[in-house]
RNA sequence: GUGGUUAUAGCUCAGUUGGUUAGAGCGCCAGAUUGUGGUUCUGGAGGCCGCCGGUUCAAAUCCGGUUAGCCACCCCA
């Protein structure tokens, strides 16, 4: 009927948000799953936290432009509530109500999707995952490098052979500020100079003058600095003379010097982990060293995982100070870079072995083949009808299955399967006793 | 939030100064081949031309609005 027609709902999704198929899902899936495997063997711990926040508890801290991009709403007990829109203000709520029972120091991670309702580009949504591990509840320095140990293994672990890691220390920031007598600009100030990749050094100069209100020979003198280059070694030196006098700025210095110290133990790759006086970050909130990673191959993406350092996460929640350091894999941007890269696998079924279905007689024996290899730890598919074999292989090719087993009448008879491998075309008749045997080698990682 | 731009089959797109039955490639389904995938050949299904309104004898085509995507700003706790 016409009139139906004209009744269906449109299937559409919202602005912003994004449905995700098997082959990007699997991606995605991989991904996390390395990230949870690196994290845990630092020893953070997973934890999760409500999707809806009393609005109290998330608002307020980001100032007016920030909240407009919060989902907030009252919900049918009357109560004004929003949405999560990062993962390190619930963790401030939640350290903050279970601090005691939990002590210090506390490690933990949080995986989870996160929403702003911001205006939807090229890699940013209005529903995304967050990746964060924090160390919260130590001034330690060792949480600092722990934390680029973490970054590294992330990296690696994900297969990305070139990447850069690049520190900075807002301590030698705000040091440099003091010292150019710039201290009260230093939030403007710092907020431009995170711009300097993007926009080059002209327009951020000019902006600082514009926007912040200090001179042009201060932008200037500011930028000469930021803009040292050259090993870390020799950035540090430099900065030592600069910074002399400056408590904080030393302080800074001493702690990128203990860090690149490690670095050097670690036997790294030359330049992996880079010093940049030029980099920033947006966040108000950090205090001392931070990073940002950029992929050798694909750099013009930004940054894939950043963090830092920061006094105090939950004054807004608690009397008791809890300094912590930690960073956010942005798992979105990853995803886009290795696709880029062309390094996704296209695979779309998780388990490596399909049980074609010869003869519909025999339906319980198909599933018990299946049966057979799952106790065996293999993932396996039976397929659920008795179609034609061809039909059935084109679907095992297109799926991205490893091995399709086949069993008709004559198989059955002889107590022998056919495994096929449809990578490389060949096919074995396998005795019905070494099935498992026969397809764990030919699975196993080796091959 | 500001400006620009786009919207036609599942996907990528073509569609003449407005004109009669809206096309292609890929994909999907089926057959050639009821015991073997990727190749090939044949056939088929699938469209309120994003949505609403206007101009016109006539609109996928022109105009207004709206929704969604993309790009550049703004912002990014």
């Amino acid at each position: 009927m016409s009139d139906k027609k004209t009744q269906r709902i449109k299937p559409q999704t919202l602005r912003g948000f994004r449905d995700f198929l098997p082959d990007q899902m699997m991606a995605r899936e991989h991904l996390i799953d390395i990230a949870r495997s690196v994290y845990r063997s630092y020893g953070f711990a997973p934890i999760d936290t409500p999707a809806l926040e009393y609005a109290e508890v998330l608002l307020g801290k980001g100032g007016e432009e920030s909240d407009k991009q919060v989902f907030r709403f009252t919900d049918q007990g009357d109560r004004d509530v929003a949405m999560r829109f990062d993962l390190t203000v619930p963790l401030a709520r939640f350290a903050a109500q279970y601090v005691q029972e939990l002590g210090v120091p506390f490690r933990r991670y949080h995986i989870a999707p996160v929403w702003r309702g911001e205006r939807p580009a090229r890699g940013r949504f209005r529903e995304f995952m967050q990746c964060d591990f924090d160390t919260i509840g130590t001034m330690s320095n060792s949480a600092d490098i722990e934390t680029l140990f973490v970054i590294n293994d992330l990296f690696e672990k994900i297969g990305i052979e070139r990447f850069t890691i690049r520190v900075n220390n807002r301590k030698v920031l705000n040091g440099l500020l003091e010292k150019c007598g710039l201290g009260e600009h230093a939030v403007g100030i710092l907020r431009c100079l995170d711009k300097l990749d993007k926009i080059g050094r002209d327009a951020v100069a000019a902006e600082m003058v514009e926007r912040v209100g200090i001179t042009a020979a201060g932008a200037s003198q500011v930028l000469d600095m930021a803009q040292l280059k050259g090993t870390p070694d020799e950035i540090l030196r430099g900065l030592d003379g600069m910074l002399a006098g400056s408590q904080i700025g030393e302080t800074g210095v001493n702690d990128l010097r203990e860090l690149f110290a490690s670095v050097d133990a670690c036997g790294w790759p030359a330049g992996r982990v880079s010093l940049d006086v030029s980099i920033a970050r947006g966040l108000d909130y950090y205090t001392g060293t931070i990073y940002e990673t950029l992929l050798g191959d694909l750099p013009e993406i930004g940054s894939v995982c950043s963090g830092g350092r920061y006094d105090n996460l939950a004054d807004l929640f608690t009397a008791q100070q809890l300094p912590g350091v930690g960073a956010s894999l942005g798992l979105d941007r990853m995803l886009a870079a290795l696709e880029e890269l062309g390094r996704t696998q296209k695979a779309t079924t998780p388990a490596p072995v399909l049980v074609t279905m010869f003869d519909a007689g025999r339906v319980s024996d198909y599933l018990q083949i299946g049966r057979r290899l799952r106790q065996a730890g293999i993932g396996t598919e039976v397929y659920p009808e008795a179609k034609n074999i061809g039909k059935q292989m084109k679907y095992a090719d297109r799926k991205g299955f490893r091995l399709a087993v086949i069993a008709g009448g004559d198989e059955f008879a002889a107590g022998q399967f056919q495994v096929k491998d449809l990578q490389n075309g060949t096919q074995a008749s396998v005795a019905a006793a070494d099935l498992i045997a026969h397809i764990s080698a030919l699975l196993s990682p080796s091959k």
